[in-house]
DNA sequence: CTACATTACTGGTCTGACCAGTAAAGGGGT
DNA sequence: ACCCCTTTACTGGTCAGACCAGTAATGTAG
């Protein structure tokens, strides 16, 4: 005879399981607007301590927002792919994911983002791309001239996270662009951790202008309707744009991609 | 003149982010244990409650693990991927993902981790790919035999997981593994609630017979060392898995990654 | 009809208490 | 010496009641 494993949950995980069912089954939408912790502990036949430790986990899971002084209660928001950059960052911190794994994913997943946003036929999407990659090749034109090191650093990180975005955006698959989002912020917050390996004065103008260019290149494939084309390119720049910073072993880990 | 943002964060955020740094910075490792809460509340100058909202975050998010009556402290982890596999199935079940595009990501995920099976020198990870490849073979064979429908299903959904998994695992890649995972576990999720669509006697087994001729010549684009072979054979099998259940428009938005 | 003070809540934090659970220290018996 | 079992002194989980700072909505004066 088989018996069940007996399931010991504490209180405040089945307050959570409950409110996260509600908005997995459709109850609750995003911007609905919970009960207050004092209905609640009725509600559910517990302390407020109870309740808050399980408002405590979903406004960390990013599934409601709460806000001291709102009669209206907290909130439920909808997904946002911070959700998801917060454990691949963990996941990076702690030994067993290399970085260069992340580098990796984010290759795969900016190569197949090209490929469909060549093949798409949404032409405002394509616009968009478009006007980012001109973005970046004014800013690198004004690169030469003499400007604050760290503004044109900060600005350059920034339009070149819009061009990819850009990109993931007109691939039409929301998970392709919420997880390459994910990566690509993750990417930024490591990077920006250790501040070591940053490209100075002439590195990084001569830096700027072949990402200007590179992007020039993957735009052209993508306006083409090349899509072929477009995920060599994409996975080209992406390789290219990390080589210098990686060892020759880690390198051959991306190889495959590249082809 | 600029001027920072205030920004005000609640007491037991700071001590979350206190904690998760001396993990991120090496002062904490996994296996290590935590001062009990009654210690810590005197460490930071809270009160117990504002500790126990930091440690229950802290535990949703895995970053410890606390158990009742342990008198060495909360326990800190390391990373696993189910962390990762809870938001992503919370971005599928909110309204705004359609079923295609799931599939579309898989198709993409599966496609790419077979193309890094088939390029690593992993032994042991090919060894297991070939044995889950003999394992549908060996099912297939059974199937024609009058056995229960129900049982047979779900064991070949099981066997069809698996070596997907294996495949995954193979890559070398925690990411592509984690997230692959999380993308096959939400699509079972999505298949077991609505189950109309199932195939039915004759056609389960066809439809089994199928899955194991391709699952074959996979395996052997990927013992053959083929990246491209097995990124296209990959891509081929995942379309028609899902081919019969589409309609002409929903397979036009996966045709780009199969070429 | 607008601008402002009021109000009646909200969530954030604290205190102090009790319970069930458990690892390790202590004590028998061999 | 060694093993087994009880005890013990903690642990985290939960509860109750209280105070504070903050804010949306309400009412009010201009």
């Amino acid at each position: 005879m088989k018996f069940e494993p007996v399931k010991k949950v504490s209180s405040y995980e089945l307050i959570v399981e409950q409110i996260e069912a509600g908005v997995r089954e459709g109850r609750l939408h995003p911007g609905d607007r919970l009960p207050g912790e004092r209905v609640l502990m009725q509600t559910f036949s517990v302390s407020r301590a109870t309740v808050r430790e399980a408002m405590r986990v979903l406004h960390a899971t990013g599934v409601v927002h709460t806000r001291a002084g709102d009669p209206r209660g907290p909130e439920v928001l909808p997904f946002r792919p911070e959700a998801l950059e917060r454990p691949l960052v963990r996941m990076t911190d702690q030994e067993g994911t290399t970085r260069v794994e992340l580098i990796q994913f984010r290759l795969l997943l900016e190569s197949q983002s090209a490929l469909l946003a060549a093949a798409t036929d949404n032409e405002d999407a394509k616009a968009k791309i478009s006007a980012c990659a001109g973005d970046l090749a004014t800013l690198a034109d004004r690169a030469t001239t003499a400007e604050s090191q760290t503004e044109l650093r900060e600005e350059f990180g920034v339009l070149l996270s819009e061009f990819h975005s850009a990109i993931r955006a007109a691939s039409g698959n929301q998970l392709l662009q919420a997880t390459g989002q994910a990566v690509d912020g993750a990417l930024t917050t490591i990077a920006r951790r250790r501040l070591g390996d940053e490209a100075d004065g002439p590195a990084l103008a001569a830096r700027l202008r072949q990402s200007a260019l590179d992007a020039a290149t993957l735009n052209n494939h993508i306006q083409a309707q090349d899509p072929i084309g477009a995920r060599q390119s994409a996975a080209d720049n992406i390789f290219r744009f990390y080589k210098d910073r990686l060892t020759d072993e880690e390198q051959q880990v991306l190889a495959p991609l590249v082809g």
